[in-house]
DNA sequence: TTGAAAGCGCTAACAT
DNA sequence: ATGTTAGCGCTTTCAA
């Protein structure tokens, strides 16, 4: 029958053996006799015991589980990492804990602490739109607590990062737009301080110039809560819907499907003359009205790698790690 | 300086005080005199105390967490899910830990497994398409393990449940593409045995019925895995293209989404002939090719009322509980 | 090779 | 009103 909750106490007395010695078998000591770990290992897979994790995160202050924090789950970039990252933490038997910001540097915060506190033991985190202090968070890996960043990462921060290559997709992305005859091309991102925000709009502006065409204050717009709060969207579209742009480069997910529905409800006539390229991990953009063109990030790839580092960091015995920056190619998926 | 790392035992020296009595001043104890209520709590604000919840949840047997299960966060209805269940759960200070089946019975065995001894308090869970056995599931509810289903459930467990009106729902997309003059509709759905296909098919049958149409079982397909796997939905699409269906009701989010990626890419003068109705909650319906009409589920609802069930389970201390099934209504988001 | 005992941080009888 | 002590289930010195 499962789910007994067996201790080791019950099987060392129904062995005849201590405690300790049981915890030894079954942990496969070299201290322990074939025979009794045999006898322990039988005996514990015949009433299927399940050693008490919890008791063993107190002792060990270890819990084999590693925490990542997000915006939202309903991203598909996100989703995609998180899929990344439960592939390889199973294959080495850690759990995974998932916790969403929804873009509050607050909620993020309470997040980080309750992590921590739950002795987990490391932290796979981007950064919430809002978050603007990671002093809290560079403490907290000085003193040992290992964080990999991913996608939206600390300029500060000595740590591993895995990143896309955002710089160059945006800049692949004007670069089409260009090819297709844009000429001003608007670009539409989440908020100034994130680095995902920065590095795009840098690929943005090296795209405008390689073809040419100026950089227009005018037509480039933050969403500083990366279109999740109510509104902020909208009035951007709007103030876009005033300028004379033909071609759009957007930063995001949310962004990307958000200034679609604005569009079509609002500029159903507009959007036609719009060509619009953006940043989105959606498998369903063949679907979209009207066509776009995707860039894409290697998400499941990023989850990987950013999990591999981080549990390679876990188990280093010590902190001496050389830090790595990994950046991943992105995909320009043109409509047909 | 945040993250300190103190017990409850550096408050107890610094003060002169018992490790008991900080523990019970700390939990508002009434046996504590004000003063040293206060003493203690200063004190503890001005280190920045955190208790250990491992040590708390191994004394107490209760973690303030609870779990979720679904198949994948990366569906539209399930992340609005977990956003209900949070919001609640937060509010209560409990939190949250989510987990992924990917459809897989086995895969959900083992993070119940893992939820469970991990001393979760209770679960929220909606069954994969793959679960046909539950007894396991029972087992744990018999040895007063709180578990509340929601949206897929269990025939034959005395549980508390949250789902939608999913024969009314079905009802209502039949009934909507009859009166559009549908005359050969079709059923695309999921697993058969999971309660939400059973419940829909009927609203679908009961739909035909009132319009005078025949139930013709060469139009109702199923996906075993709700479409998750590899070539599952192309096969029935392409089953039912050979048919002379001219609207079709469709069970899910990935479904939905499905069926038009596959009708887009190989049928794509076809669909045009096929009005489409389906369960699904994207936020963005309104951007898809072809137009469709969506049938909600009140998701965040779903997530709000089961997260209060099993708190309410939870912290009754006896187990005798009337074991409540909610229903919650769907809506019909007609095609402009 | 095995056992006894201490301790992880916290709570709760049971003293006082 | 406060302190002493034991114990949650496990691991791990230290001793035998």
């Amino acid at each position: 029958m499962a789910f007994e909750n067996y201790t080791i106490k019950d099987i060392a007395k129904a062995l005849n053996l201590s405690p300790s010695t049981v915890s030894r078998a079954l942990r496969d000591s070299y201290e322990i006799s074939a025979e009794t770990k045999k006898l322990v290992m039988a005996y514990a897979e015949k009433i299927n015991y399940r050693a008490n994790p919890i008791a063993r995160s107190l002792k060990e202050r270890k819990s084999y589980s590693i925490g990542i924090i997000v915006s939202e789950i309903a991203n598909n970039f996100f989703s995609q990492v998180i899929d990344g990252i439960e592939s390889v933490a199973y294959g080495k038997n850690y759990q995974v804990v998932i916790s969403q910001t929804h873009e509050s540097a607050e909620r993020e915060r309470l997040n980080v602490e309750h992590l921590y506190s739950r002795s987990t033991d490391g932290l796979l985190m981007a950064l919430s739109a809002e978050t603007s202090d990671v002093s809290y968070l560079q403490d907290l890996m000085a003193k040992g607590f290992p964080i990999v960043f991913f996608d939206r990462v600390p300029a500060t921060i000595p740590a591993h990062r895995v990143i896309a290559d955002n710089k160059q997709g945006g800049y692949d992305a004007v670069h089409y737009l260009a090819q297709k005859g844009c000429t001003r091309i608007a670009h539409l991102t989440s908020a100034r301080g994130l680095s995902i925000s920065k590095e795009r709009l840098e690929g943005y502006k090296m795209g405008l110039l390689a073809h040419g065409l100026e950089v227009d204050d005018a037509l480039v717009k933050y969403c500083q809560y990366g279109g999740l709060h109510q509104g902020e969207l909208e009035q951007v579209v709007e103030e876009l819907a005033e300028t004379d742009y033909d071609g759009i480069f957007i930063s995001g997910d949310k962004l990307t499907t958000g200034y679609l529905q604005v569009m079509n409800e609002r500029y159903d006539e507009r959007i036609k003359q719009v060509a619009i390229a953006g940043f989105t991990n959606s498998k369903v953009v063949n679907i979209f009205s009207p066509t776009i063109t995707a860039i894409r990030q290697p998400a499941f790839d990023m989850g990987q790698r950013a999990a591999e580092l981080l549990i390679q960091q876990i188990e280093a015995k010590h902190a001496a790690v050389d830090f790595e920056t990994v950046v991943l190619p992105t995909t320009l998926l043109a409509k047909k």
